[in-house]
DNA sequence: GTTTGTGCAAAATGTTTGCATGCCT
DNA sequence: AGGCATGCAAACATTTTGCACAAAC
């Protein structure tokens, strides 16, 4: 929340970044930093698609193209930077990767807006489950789609949302 | 798996089906009832996007209307006759909904190969979560993506998958 | 007979690709 | 200097939309 630790995670992701490019043989543009920089500037709880991510930094000045945020996110993704959501119906969302624990998410049937949780216990789940199959399970995703009971949403009228994944 | 219990379970959904439209003040069109049919019969295990089952039907000499599969699925999945799946980077794909017990996917990190399981305890974490956020929790999606400690995966070549959802 | 649902094609949306130019190494 | 990455626009894939016709009520 604060900036300095803000900032701190930033770097740290830049050094990956570079340790990434360096490994890789791949060159150290100065989009693929803009790019990572804009993602990890996101306030927390805060998800963002690729037209969007491209629309903020042209306004901020900053001289992009929509293919060149395609394939930087792609790169980011791929290093583990950046952590990439397909929410039910919606576009492809960014977050960083760095910045919290993993988390996970309960989205809302009527307005879609995206609140963060974490339980411990998924991780029991994960554990039996892993025994149970044969595998050793590394990765999860886990989202809730419920009705708001004490928030009241704006657009009531969005229909509601399926099931996903 | 044997014939006379598909049979049994598509009257069912057909029956669903019927008071769904009646509630709504629906057309009973043979579109509606076709598409369902398609996908009741679809093997266990198996899904089906939109341009599949759009062919499969005009094979099966069917004429409709790729408009209308669109149509037809939405529907179906807005009865919860039909669950939409939304994997990394794919197609929307579709299951019956009634055919099993609501199961999650166990994704093989190497073969992409799915399994399914179901731990009772999602359900606790469910109302620990909706409690605490104040929602009233109706759907989730659970996936686990790990590397096969028991089975020989064949194409070991594939690249890990990322988090999903 | 009305009106909804369908078929078709065109439009809209999101993403990828091809090519010429520019910039990292 | 050489080659990878970028910018741009066109291509592509998937889904939505508009309109005339057909079919359900």
């Amino acid at each position: 929340m604060s900036e300095p630790v803000k900032k701190e995670i930033l770097q740290r992701a830049k050094n990956i970044l570079d340790e990434y490019l360096n490994d890789q043989g791949l060159r150290k543009t100065s989009e693929r930093y803009a790019v990572l920089e804009e993602i990890y500037r996101l306030p927390q709880d805060e998800h963002i698609d690729v037209e969007s991510l491209f629309l903020k930094m042209r306004n901020n000045e900053y001289t992009i193209s929509r293919a060149t945020v395609y394939n930087s996110i792609d790169l980011l993704v791929d290093c583990g930077l950046v952590v990439k959501h397909n929410f039910k119906d919606k576009n492809a969302l960014y977050e960083p990767a760095l910045t919290y624990e993993h988390h996970d998410h309960l989205v809302c049937n009527s307005c879609l807006k995206i609140k963060e949780f974490l339980d411990p216990d998924i991780e029991n789940i994960k554990k039996r489950v892993g025994k149970s199959l044969g595998s050793a399970i590394n990765l999860h995703s886990l989202v809730f789609y419920g009705d708001c009971t004490i928030t009241n949403c704006e657009n009531l009228e969005r229909k509601k949302v399926g099931s996903e994944a």
